[in-house]
DNA sequence: GCTTTCCTCAACCGAATGGTTGAGGAAGAG
DNA sequence: CTCTTCCTCAACCATTCGGTTGAGGAAAGC
C-alpha cells in the first residue's frame, strides 16, 4: 500500500475509529469481536481497520484458539514523536536565530532549552 | 471533508510531500512557487497540498502583492502531541496496574473488565 | 462426523484523494 | 490599457479508502 513507514503510521491514525481502537488497546489487549462491539460497523470493517494498524506496525495479532488477540505495539509511536520533535527543534531553532538577529548576536546563550524529558535523537 | 481536527492533522501529515513542505516551512516561510520548485508536480498540485495543510490548521497564508507567503502554525502540533501523550499515559497506567495485580491480587478487582469502554473524546 | 464461534478473504460500491490540464483573477511592470 | 507573474478554481481521471455482503477457513463443542 502506501509508501514509507511514517506515512503509514500517520494515515493509520487519521481515522477516528482506528484512533479509538488504539486508545482502547492501550488499556488492554482485545479480540476482534470485542473491539468491534462498540462501533456501528460490521466485524469485517473492523478487521480491515486492524489490518491497516498492523501494516503500520501499531498492532500485532497472535492466535488463541479461534480468537486473534490484538496487542498494541509501542515502538512505532516513536517514529512520529521523533518526526514531530525534529520539526519542533527546527522551529525553535528558527525563532532562536531570529531572536539572535534582533538582539545583535549574543555569544552562545541558549535562552530556550527544549522542555522535554529524554526523547532526543 | 474529514471530520474532527485531529483526523485532519494526521491525514495532512500522512503524505510525504506535505511532510516535506512542513519541514521546509519550519525553517522559513515560503511562497507557493518556492515550495513547488523541488517537487516534480504541477504548481496546482502543490496549491492543493497547501489547502489540505491549511484546513488542518498547520499553515496560514497571507498576501504580499501577487504572492501568497505560507507560514507554519505551531499550535496544532500540540493536538497530536497531547493525543500521543495521553496514549502513553494510558499504556503506562496499564503496566502499572498489571504490576499491582501481580503483586497483590486484591479481592474485588476484575482482572478483565467488560468492554464498557468510554468513547474517545 | 456436524455445528457453532470467531475471524478473514473477495467482490463490489460510493466517496475521497492526488494528480493532470485549462481558464482566469489579482496585482505589479511596461 | 496591456502584459507578465503568481496563484487558485473547475473539470476530469485513476486510484485508494471505508463501508457493505457473501463465502469460507480454523478451532472448539456437540
Amino acid at each position: 500500500m502506501a509508501g514509507d513507514p511514517l506515512s503509514r503510521v500517520f494515515a493509520a491514525l487519521a481515522d477516528p475509529t482506528r484512533r479509538d481502537m488504539v486508545t482502547r488497546l492501550a488499556v488492554a489487549d482485545a479480540t476482534v469481536g470485542e473491539l468491534a462491539e462498540p462501533y456501528d460497523v460490521s466485524v469485517q470493517a473492523v478487521s480491515k481497520h486492524l489490518r491497516v494498524l498492523e501494516d503500520a506496525g501499531l498492532v500485532s495479532r497472535s492466535r488463541d484458539a479461534q480468537r486473534r488477540p490484538v496487542h498494541l505495539e509501542a515502538e512505532v509511536f516513536d517514529l512520529m514523536t521523533k518526526w514531530i520533535e525534529r520539526y519542533r527543534r527546527q522551529a525553535e531553532e528558527r525563532y532562536r536565530r531570529l531572536d539572535d538577529v534582533l538582539r545583535d548576536m549574543p555569544d552562545d546563550v541558549d535562552p530556550l532549552p527544549p522542555p522535554q524529558e529524554g526523547q532526543q535523537s
